[in-house]
DNA sequence: GCAAGATAAATTGTACACAATTTAATTGCT
DNA sequence: AGCAATTAAATTGTGTACAATTTATCTTGC
């Protein structure tokens, strides 16, 4: 009757087998950088739809909220507090400057650079994006502490991830 | 001597001055989702280095996790298991195609399905990906309880994102 | 049996991410 | 001053993500 049993458990049987729950380092890595993964493409999922009115994506409305904070910055500035490169920023920058939400212009002090100031019209969106953590917030329920603490870990995870890398390219063979 | 006293502190003055700890929402959910996404991206780069050997990304070594786990699958069934879709896993699977690590071929019995299946090649790739999971552990430091409270969490905060997904589409005005 | 609707992948188009390279400007060093 | 090394963005090329659409197949109701 299984004529499917085409379908194989390719392996993995002594580690998923019997009572494979202790602790499994091999397993749970992968759960959770896979959780993470998830949890980020759900998070820009979710943003997608509370942001469509204001025309801007989720890293858009990060570039922003950096930018409400603290402008003018410069493209290399705005690349470490969110920890993306010029290949990223860059095309993302002039889209916001299409939609005339910020002006990119060379710093005359040091031609290399490129400043990036809010325009009036960037400064007013401030206003239109103000409901939006508090309608997130509001939908993921549960209490705060939790997603207080949610975040302290991952900031602690960010650390860790940061200092793994860094060893990587550090003790070149 | 402060002649860049052009950078202005743009707003946010009540919420970021004066000992704004207590518990203010709306900057606790910037910093938790943004926590996500960078997180999300450290993962990714730390994962390069480490797959590159293998000559996979991470959503490609994803992919042949799922595959070492049970396989044959169907396109779909992929999706499910990693929350992508089929604009995102059809390019995908055609470059491990190219690579000679799965099989890609329309199920006879419906031939609207694709059953993805993994070559002797990708099966064999198994055994040079079974030292990561516990590299990266290792780079990551720190005990292994805490790891898997951030894994549960995560979980957790996943059905609260698919949760505040759906109720989306589904109360359309 | 067959047309209408439902399903599964593939395709199209937009927008990230990021390594690697290139271009332009500045710093250091002599 | 003058030139090598450094730095800051931009560019190039590859690979995701995902909404929206299209294509092909299957299922139902009749």
């Amino acid at each position: 009757m299984n004529q499917d049993s085409t379908r194989r458990e390719t392996g993995a049987g002594p580690a998923t087998g019997a009572k494979g729950e202790g602790v499994n380092p091999l397993r749970l890595d992968l759960q959770l950088c896979f959780a993470l993964y998830g949890a980020s493409n759900r998070v820009t999922r979710l943003y997608r739809s509370l942001l469509a009115p204001l025309g801007l994506t989720y890293p858009q409305y990060l570039v922003m909220l950096a930018l409400w904070e603290t402008a003018p910055r410069s493209v290399g500035e705005l690349g470490q507090a969110l920890d993306l490169d010029s290949g990223t920023l860059t095309p993302l920058l002039k889209r916001l400057e299409a939609q005339r939400l910020v002006d990119r212009a060379r710093d005359p002090r040091d031609e290399r650079r490129v400043i990036i100031s809010l325009t009036l019209k960037g400064a007013a969106l401030r206003e239109k994006a103000q409901p939006i953590p508090g309608e997130v917030v509001c939908r993921l329920g549960g209490d705060l502490g939790e997603l207080g603490a949610l975040r302290e870990a991952l900031g602690a995870l960010q650390q860790r991830l940061d200092a793994a890398q860094t060893s990587d390219k550090t003790s070149g063979s």
